[in-house]
DNA sequence: GGCATATTCAACCAAATGGTTGACGATGAA
DNA sequence: TTCATCGTCAACCATTTGGTTGAATATGCC
């Protein structure tokens, strides 16, 4: 595809952090991880504590995540701190809202999200 | 994994809906089809025509869309008539906005610098 | 130095993804 | 009826993804 007849002034490079960040968010395992930044700063291994899945594919997520730019990753001695970088939603969050007249910026909504979704383990997960 | 180790209420079949959008909205072209139907209801054919990849690429595409709730499909006559529909948007960006919304907590001089440091440079997009 | 801990790297694997082509069913038009 | 159009299906292919394991690298501690 040229350029000129993408549609909607799409165009190389333009998209790409789009394509990172929405690919990124896209698994639930990430989400997962994002969720736990949520809190607080992490290091990897205690971010792959609650997880089956072995240290070394926490360390691919958690790398991932950090090339979406929606962490950012600091090494002190031998520990890598991890850190929520929420900003990096702003630029997908943007482009979600071009398509809505949703309710903007409810954090309400998120809560009772977050409520149901992520922190209720209770509704019928057997 | 199982259920009851899962970290903040993860568990399958809960969470489909937002990796399938997510996951829908990390294809490039599938934003762009999303981007068109923002203008018009599209026939298959239409929605292809700017494109350069197959009818039956972006077959695909639409169908993936659809699974995702995205589009609604509408066969009239011979022609599949595509809508966006923006609904299914709303659960997952109200997952982002109340990430976004979070006022980083201990923001420090280290990921000032870096969020410097790591931002894209502007892409002059005409 | 020697050992344990923290994390990544490299090689591999299975499954999913995004694309192709050609055949096919369904529909509208001549 | 015959033909062109609309769109999907099936089979295939290359690449990416998400996981594994075992080795390697860094760092802290005794």
């Amino acid at each position: 595809m040229v350029d000129d007849e993408m549609p909607l002034g799409l165009c190389r490079g333009m998209v790409l952090s789009l394509d990172t960040v929405f690919a990124a968010l896209a698994d639930p395992t990430r989400r997962a991880i994002l969720s736990m930044l949520l809190e607080d700063d992490m290091a990897v291994t205690d971010v792959a504590e609650p997880f089956e899945i072995s240290l070394a594919a926490i360390s691919k997520h958690l790398g991932l995540l950090a090339s979406a730019g929606l962490i950012s990753q600091e090494k002190r001695g031998r520990v890598r701190w991890c850190k929520l970088e929420p900003d990096a939603l702003r630029e997908a969050s943007v482009w979600m809202q071009g398509f809505g007249q949703f309710e903007p910026v409810n954090l309400d909504a998120f809560e009772r999200f977050l409520a149901a979704e992520l922190v209720a383990p209770e509704a019928e997960c057997d």
